[in-house]
DNA sequence: GATGCCCTTAGTGTATACATAAACCGCGAT
DNA sequence: ATCGCGGTTTATGTATACACTAAGGGCATC
């Protein structure tokens, strides 16, 4: 493995699990440092991370990790129902649907992976993952898939802010079903609706966590 | 200006201005020479180019200029359609009403810009360019714009291809002239109608002009 | 004659030395 | 006491030397 895909894996994952807090600034010579590499794939991995709009440059004085505040949240989501809804809707066109059908048949069997056997959720959160990838490739648009991944990143981050309970993750993945099912079944409207209802009650969910009561 | 600019600005021009075909490779130590500078800035630029979609890093092996084929024109502008389709009918919800009055008017006489005196067309391109800044602000949405953003780059390097000709030049900027008075008239739906019939119309140019008779 | 291995070479990946610019601190003057 | 100027310091920006890897060609062997 290259230095700076080290530097930019370990710095991406900091910054996505909250270890590297919104305005902190990234010196070079403190991160090289830090990673046990040179300045050279600092830079490089500092390049891809403002790229990705994790971090953002600051002036000439290094860079600082990228801001998200409850009015992104809801920027971000807009964009997401926009760039989801089309994705699901054209899965639903071009998709396979034995694939879709076989991730429906998964997704009802999900609460089965929440129990409190696995507290990280990894298998349930892998099985979501699936059916993103499904989306992706069933629409062989590399373009909204690109516009897609680079909003995930910004997600992941805003999911660790959640704290995601057993209950939501139940309807979720009720959610989710529903949306395989609907590109399942070759509904482009139904699989965009699904797709929309689903994005919202995330939103909501979010918002209800980090509203004062 | 920094050199790493400099080399940036440089390759991407080359680029879009296909001077640089695609496939061609990227040799940083050629490059360095050619732009005078060292290979440090050359990394850097083409980082951000690749960052971009406009080129790809070929395995270890330089950077190659990416490939734009009819193929991914319909892939473009898939993405465009539902991109500037919800940025139109944003802008009408949320934007300042007389900037699109304004636009409108001017978008009306924009046939006059199009005589021979100008062969680049560039006051028309400025114009339009005008009213694309506008929904960007109107929207206020950092993400979106963000998106349209990166997507504009692959959309110049197309209508490089198109040979737009004085006739579609006219037809295109009442198209403009009407998505820009649906927004100042704060109508989301038909700014997104509007917005769609453009698009559509655009791709069926180009698409007419590169198809063998 | 064809195939496989080795050597050469060219180009990227990394480290580091040097240049340069901006910010901060201290000192002085008003 | 505050404002402004200048020096110092610390960061990034650039250049370059070195390492390493992969690809291509040539030679030898089957």
């Amino acid at each position: 493995m290259r230095a700076s895909d080290k530097a930019y894996a370990a710095l991406r994952e900091d910054i996505i699990e909250w270890r590297l807090a919104p305005g902190t600034v990234l010196a070079e010579v403190e991160q090289s440092e830090r990673l046990g590499v040179s300045r050279t794939p600092v830079r490089e991995a500092l390049s891809r991370l403002t790229a990705e709009g994790l971090t953002t440059a600051a002036g000439g004085r290094g860079v600082v990790v990228t801001d998200i505040s409850l009015e992104d949240i809801d920027e971000l989501f807009e964009l997401r129902e926009t760039l989801e809804g089309k994705a699901a809707a054209l899965a639903a066109e071009r998709g396979e649907r034995p694939v879709f059908a076989r991730l429906h048949a998964e997704l009802l069997r999900a609460p089965e992976m929440l129990n409190d056997s696995d507290p990280a959720r990894h298998d349930y959160y892998a099985l979501v993952g699936r059916l993103d990838e499904a989306i992706d490739e069933a629409i062989s648009n590399s373009y909204l898939a690109q516009a897609m991944r680079s909003l995930r990143v910004h997600l992941v981050r805003v999911r660790r802010l959640a704290a995601d309970d057993a209950e939501r993750l139940h309807a979720a993945a009720a959610e989710h079903a529903a949306i395989a099912e609907a590109i399942a079944a070759g509904n482009p409207r139904l699989a965009e609706a699904a797709t929309t209802l689903h994005l919202h009650r995330s939103l909501s969910h979010v918002k209800a966590t980090h509203t004062p009561h």
